[in-house]
DNA sequence: CCTAATGTTTACTAAACTGGTGTACTTTTA
DNA sequence: TAAAAGTACACCAGTTTAGTAAACATTAGG
């Protein structure tokens, strides 16, 4: 029940990119020395958020990240989904139907998972990077 | 971002049982063979429950798992509880206080993870094995 | 009091995941 | 064209996960 550290070094990132002028081009080096990443980890970490449309890079000299969006257009669940996929807090409720107790009726339980994980969503998606950085 | 499949099966052995009369001795194979369990792997993860005083067992001849309790006072949070520990979805929320942005001021990603840590929990909290037999 | 049926405890293990690091490569600017 | 950035892929040690194995402790019944 834990988001991974990645994760964490991904927020903290997109927090710091928040906090810089729109726009302006941010080198890993300083992002990882600011936010105490490892930046060869941190390097490994931002393709993802590319990935997600929540920052772009710029290659060569004087390259770096800088946010896709409006911070406040970003959420926490936004950076959770790019790191780590999908939110799942059972492995039944993931999207490949996997459910541990196939054949069986009446899954109760993962009915009550759902509902809970619904609301984690909301929760998650209720934070924008607009607000944090205030 | 998941529980656990022990977690899991711990689920359905609480709700097995709930759905069991009153202080019914139920044997870890009948368990196990009825809610699709390994049976070594459930046998392993019922002392746990125990621990957490949600079930109790009886050994030798006859013997099994008993509900501790009424199944309308055992929630989700009690199960979690029981066989992972405490919830983090963080690993700066749990009791250690690490914290990888130690000495970083004003962590605000961290605050909004412990709020929505806190509405999981309650979340938890709010479903019990009375309600899910129904 | 002996035996078989039950749960308990501890140790072990293969596979996957985590949190990185290393090396070579591509792109871009000066 | 050289240096400074990001990208891609492979590798790795340590931990966790999901079990399995074996020896042990307790209890009911004969």
């Amino acid at each position: 029940m834990n988001l991974n550290q990645a994760t964490d070094y991904a927020f903290r990132a997109v927090l710091y990119l928040a906090g810089k002028p729109k726009g302006e081009v941010v080198e890993a080096h300083e992002i990882a020395r600011q936010q105490v990443i490892p930046t060869r980890f941190l390097l490994k970490i931002m393709p993802s958020l590319i990935k997600g449309g929540i920052v772009k890079s710029q290659r060569g000299i004087g390259g770096g990240y800088y946010l896709a969006k409006d911070p406040r257009d970003i959420t926490l669940l936004d950076v959770v989904e790019a790191v780590e996929g999908p939110v799942t807090i059972n492995r039944c409720l993931a999207d490949d139907g996997y459910c541990s107790r196939q054949g069986i009726p009446n899954c109760q339980v993962h009915n009550a998972l759902a509902d809970i994980q619904e609301k984690l969503v909301e929760e998650l998606k209720s934070h924008n990077f607009g607000d944090l950085i205030k």
